[in-house]
DNA sequence: TTGAAAGCGCTAACAT
DNA sequence: ATGTTAGCGCTTTCAA
């Protein structure tokens, strides 16, 4: 183990004490330093390759420079990614990294990011939903201990909690104006039999919309499926059974809504001459079918870069009053491909 | 901010030293600590709800605790989540954390996951590959710093260097196999136009397979793909529309698998009848297709579990002699669905 | 404008 | 079997 360079090192190779070191090396700005000074220090760090440790600072300034990000077990898959990597960005002008968490109890029924946190190891957590309810028992936990949070995707409104949501509302909204506008006349939404605040927001967004453009509608009913295994699969193949004759179809899942381009194929339904097709949420695999699926987007990496500058601002601003609570929803986007 | 409780508070509670402290909750076993004494710490820490600072600790032992997992730039998305999760398990009995770095470079064209180890933030990491060759300059500095490292799927088998591949050569082969045993016997390989040494391990793969069942494989044939955009799409349609009296064909990609579903479904090719298709790597969707993609996943949670495994060894050994080279190839497995 | 020194909370060598 | 204490590398108050 080869002994590191330390601010001692430093201060010794530049003739200075190591409160200059730090002084310099940190820009510390009510203090003022002589530009050869400052010139002399930053020759000895540079020669010596010098690289402050971070843990000594850690426990100095008693922040660790690093966040938790709280992946609850059942985390959809390519959702994660996209969504840390906007956190990760947020990251960057603060110089915090991220720690991974679970939110897996210990042997006493502590949770893992809870004890990351009285470990001093992060100093703030961003929680990601995953169609799991947090319960009260855990907000009353991250409240209590005063640990700065964000949630994101939760959709508690109602609680005093920093959030960022996706605007779900909007989603199912724009899509449903989407066929409205492309001509669509008879429109089925399909939904799953889950009762979350994010799936009764689409609801809410899609009624929305059909009764705002009621005059252009002529006929539109809601199906709801079956919410997994072969439940679910039979849902969507009753759906397109008796499609009769609406046009176009709103699927919330974008599981469900590649299942139902398959079933279509099967049933010789031509999509979009039969039945148009979107769903309410995007992924990578919509270029590959065919056709095409349409699919309104969510802002998975800005859910992610806004949740990590919410998060860090919280943090700063901690030792300050900390009033004001942030709640932003985030808009979905269309992205209209073959399948309407 | 809450004065948090410290090893000195729970001594003084107990009516020890603090470094009797230390030893029963450390359970430090070259030191007896009379049973007594032990339970009296054990209360007092209780009582005082005593978490150590991961922090303090840190810097006196000189181990972060942690480990860096780097995702280069365009990691692909739904591989990592899973990978990371094998990672995260590993690392659960040794109460090691994860620190997501990337391999960005600062102003001075350095790393962040090589700046976060000489500012001890990580005690060693976990280099994930994305289709990008690792210069011999990484490789270098990597080794140079002895920074614990492990590589995965990089494939560089030439180097000196702890590794955890995926077995691309038995995934090729075993699907080519299963076609044969299915009775195929006309048989395409398609793959990109990619010189990197997993595909080169598929392609040997699938042609041992063919040479080892040589009196049952009546046709052979490789067809190379454009890499992307157009010229990807092209030749897979290239690939169908010239597929002759062809019966089977392996796609490496899956993204291409996908497509190639698409384009036969245009052209009236119908899977598996006219055709069989199986791809060289599995995902979430395969069940949603119409027919349902028959494919060869890579054992993705496997390869970040053993890494994970590898690293922590491979930390703890660093002040033995370092000098065994782990290297492992996982294999592949068969999903075969309805597209075979 | 710079330096001396205390101290963050912990571990571990050494003393008892 | 347990206590004393030095010191990990840093920041920051106070003094010069």
């Amino acid at each position: 183990m080869k002994k590191s360079v330390t601010s001692k090192d430093v201060a010794k190779e530049a003739g200075v004490s190591r409160a200059t070191v730090s002084y310099v090396l940190n820009d510390v700005k009510k203090v003022k330093i002589k530009p050869e000074t400052r010139e002399k220090v930053m020759a000895a760090a540079r020669k010596l390759n010098y690289h402050p440790h971070s843990i000594a600072r850690a426990l100095k300034t008693d922040k660790s420079m690093s966040i938790g990000v709280v992946s609850r077990r059942n985390i959809a898959e390519d959702r994660f990614s996209i969504v840390l990597r906007g956190i990760k960005d947020a990251l960057k002008e603060d110089k915090y990294s991220i720690t991974l968490c679970s939110d897996e109890e210990d042997l006493n029924g502590n949770r893992e990011y809870i004890n990351y946190y009285l470990a001093k190891r992060i100093d703030g957590v961003i929680l990601l939903s995953a169609e799991e309810v947090l319960s009260r028992y855990d907000i009353k936990k991250l409240t209590s201990r005063n640990l700065p949070n964000v949630l994101v995707d939760y959709h508690l409104k109602d609680e005093k909690l920093n959030t960022i949501d996706i605007d779900y509302f909007h989603g199912g909204y724009i899509a449903t104006r989407f066929l409205v506008e492309q001509g669509y006349d008879k429109i089925i939404y399909f939904a799953p039999a889950i009762s979350i605040p994010q799936e009764e927001e689409r609801l809410k967004g899609v009624r929305t919309a059909i009764s705002e453009f009621d005059s252009k509608v002529i006929k539109f009913k809601e199906v709801i499926s079956g919410q997994t295994g072969n439940k679910y699969m039979d849902s969507i193949t009753y759906m397109l059974k008796n499609k009769d004759d609406y046009t176009a179809v709103i699927i919330s899942w974008v599981d469900a809504a590649y299942k139902a381009l398959a079933e279509a194929s099967k049933l010789n339904i031509s999509v979009p001459e039969d039945l148009a097709v979107i769903s309410l949420a995007g992924t990578h695999y919509a270029d590959l079918s065919y056709p095409k699926l349409s699919t309104c987007d969510l802002p998975l990496y800005d859910i992610g870069y806004e949740s990590g500058k919410l998060l860090i601002n919280k943090i700063k601003m901690d030792t300050q009053n900390d009033i004001e609570l942030v709640q932003k929803s985030l808009s979905c986007f269309l992205n209209p491909r073959e399948s309407t």
